[in-house]
DNA sequence: AATAGTTTCATACAAGTGTTTGAATTGCAA
DNA sequence: TTGCAATTCAAACACTTGTATGAAACTATT
């Protein structure tokens, strides 16, 4: 039943759309056009622009959180409930970073419009946002348990700069590029995470864990 | 002459109101009607919407980078040109964690309006945005002055990662206190300053500078 | 083949946007 | 005071936005 052939072809237009250009200047009627739809067909289907958005984040949100917790439990599996701390933070940024840099054609849109809402909260998605809180409390947990001695503070200040780093890379990376001249490589995906976690392990173990 | 009364309410509106809520929504009228004046004005005396956001834009602009230079100066006049990194580093971010953070009433509006330029990036800045570098170029140098062994790769790794903390920490300040629910003191700003600037060394350091 | 339900389509609508206009008002020099 | 330029103002303009409508086309069951 290819009945919801309109459905997915609005879904990934979007999707690509806002994660190329953002929201602020993608309209509904740039959306129809890419997706080759007719222009009420968003309403029919969705209901409004807003429920559309928030159907492309929830379901992108759902599976970030997922390749996040899966390299989560893959990692501690190895020694029983205690990963190294390196791979727990491995595991909450890796898949951003992996998503969102490197040569073009691995790139997914998926990350990049992960990334988009990340820089430009719009209403629809601020709603639902909260449940990453949720999300991120698992990964402060796995730390808890890498380092055991390490207070809670500490942890959440680690947590905080590893996904500041990550994220603003990728926001970033042409400012970067452009600074160094092109001697910082952003397209070393591997080089650039383990920078990112080499770095928040530091702050980790510096502040005397 | 206060001909330009007119002139500077509107200035001063549209830079709490974008600082506030966004470029994305607000709208002359919002801006004409807190600055109590009329809608035609803005056109009158900026020409376009867009010429005023590009005048708070470089105004704000060239005073960041004076107040972070005026610093930069003072700590390397200090030892005769060679500041220790954690002074240069701290005239980096210093200015903005500083006008960001903290108690409502020290907050700068200017300091709040360039971080939403940071995350909006509207079409008539991102035009004037490339003197940025030149900018940041400075403070390459005064870093390599104060490591002089160290490769400019990991210097320029170092500025990136010491702005992405800063500026990730005043995008998402509320997040982190949910997190940590009210544990990381997101007001402690001299400490947040010290966090930020002892981890970007870290990251110098541990580099094998 | 006939019908009922679903989906598509062209078109229109109401609301909001930045900008323009031309008349009114103001401020100041002669 | 008079005259002239600078400024203010209400109103309208042209355009874009998301949404709604009702007829047409399609699909599948009977």
């Amino acid at each position: 039943m290819p009945s919801d052939r309109t459905r997915t072809a609005i879904l990934a237009a979007a999707e690509r759309l806002y994660a190329d250009r953002g929201f602020g200047d993608v309209t509904l009627r740039d959306i129809v056009a890419a997706a080759d739809v007719n222009l009420a067909a968003v309403n029919y289907h969705f209901g409004s622009k807003d429920e559309l958005i928030a159907e492309l984040f929830v379901t992108r949100s759902l599976a970030l959180n997922r390749e996040r917790l899966s390299e989560l439990r893959a990692a501690e599996e190895v020694r029983g409930g205690r990963a190294p701390i390196e791979a727990v933070l491995r595991a909450l940024v890796g898949p951003t970073l992996r998503g969102c840099l490197g040569p073009d054609n691995q790139r997914s849109t998926a990350a990049r419009f992960m990334i988009r809402v990340s820089i430009e909260s719009v209403p629809p998605i601020r709603r639902i946002r909260n449940r990453e809180i949720d999300h991120l409390r698992k990964f402060v947990a796995a730390m808890a348990r890498s380092l055991p001695g390490c207070s809670d503070v500490e942890l959440y200040w680690g947590l905080h700069f590893a996904l500041a780093m990550a994220q603003q890379t990728v926001r970033d990376s042409e400012r970067l590029t452009k600074l160094s001249e092109g001697k910082c490589d952003v397209d070393d995906v591997d080089d650039i995470i383990e920078r990112v976690v080499s770095v928040a392990v530091m702050a980790l173990a510096g502040a005397w864990c």
